[in-house]
DNA sequence: CTGCAACTTTAAGTTAACTTCAAGTCAAGA
DNA sequence: TCTTGACTTGAAGTTAACTTAAAGTTGCAG
């Protein structure tokens, strides 16, 4: 039934996705994507999983995080790999969120271009202070600009 | 000449800025800002001061590193704080890069579009895998996606 | 059977932009 | 003078998303 040829080495699976087998690994740590062993306890990887590890990788390229992934993925029945439906609900919603940044970002645009004659640079009034598009304030460590989710409470 | 309400003392100038005092600490330690010290050893910094800081602020809201900030402010005449003049030619500068940002994002917007019915993700015909839109691959560490600048060799 | 690439694990390192901590000093009002 | 809050320093911690290293094991071609 399984042939042999739907499973793939660390390595296989890696270079068809684009990624290093480190990152797999670390993929799977966090429970993002799964393997089953071999009798000499090498990972496996079925092909269907390739289109799993695809669309963790385009959803990073939009800007989410690894969490949000995790979540999105998560809410898929049994956790099954997505089929087409799924990743057309998947990048409806994502398109959305990229929808959204771009908005942010012209509206920063019109902010500073405004203020390019003024420069007033004002805390209270100048609107390039107040586009409530810092990632700032959430924590240490760095900062992200496109997967920009609503604070925590 | 120099009246005492020229000078602010960490604490006013923070919160002058909306920054936390450890980040003008920081801050002067990398070099991007600068100060004098009173006798008892603590930092006073002058009112023109913050409005470099402000830049500084504006330009990461904008999505640009420190690097590149320190950077841009050390190309001025004497590292001299940003006048009028030269915040008008900085941020024009600056919106050029927020264009290209947008630019990229509606690109990539396209390409999510025109792959919704197709979800092919297939890492050699897909377009959303070589929209170059990767900030990835850089060495280590988290990954930027509005700041991001080309690849050294 | 030898040899080498590919694999295994766990732990620690990388990066940016800060924050937090510890232990001490300074400023200023009551 | 006392107290308290603001300040000082240097070192270590935080976060995400990985990578790198070290030390050992497996797969497979010759």
């Amino acid at each position: 039934m399984a042939r042999s040829s739907d499973y793939l080495t660390i390595g296989q699976a890696a270079s068809r996705c684009g990624v290093a087998t480190s990152t797999l690994r670390f993929y799977e740590q966090r429970g993002l994507i799964g393997s089953i062993r071999n009798a000499g306890n090498q990972r496996r990887y079925h092909r269907s999983m390739l289109r799993r590890i695809s669309v963790i990788r385009v959803a990073q390229g939009l800007g989410l995080t690894l969490a949000e992934i995790e979540d999105a993925l998560a809410r898929l029945p049994d956790g099954r790999t997505p089929t087409r439906r799924d990743w057309e609900r998947l990048s409806r919603l994502w398109r959305r969120r990229l929808d959204d940044r771009i908005a942010q970002l012209e509206s920063l645009r019109e902010k500073l271009a405004s203020c390019i004659g003024c420069g007033c640079l004002s805390l209270r009034s100048c609107a390039l202070y107040n586009t409530g598009d810092r990632a700032a304030g959430r924590g240490s460590g760095p900062r992200y600009l496109l997967g920009d989710s609503p604070e925590p409470e």
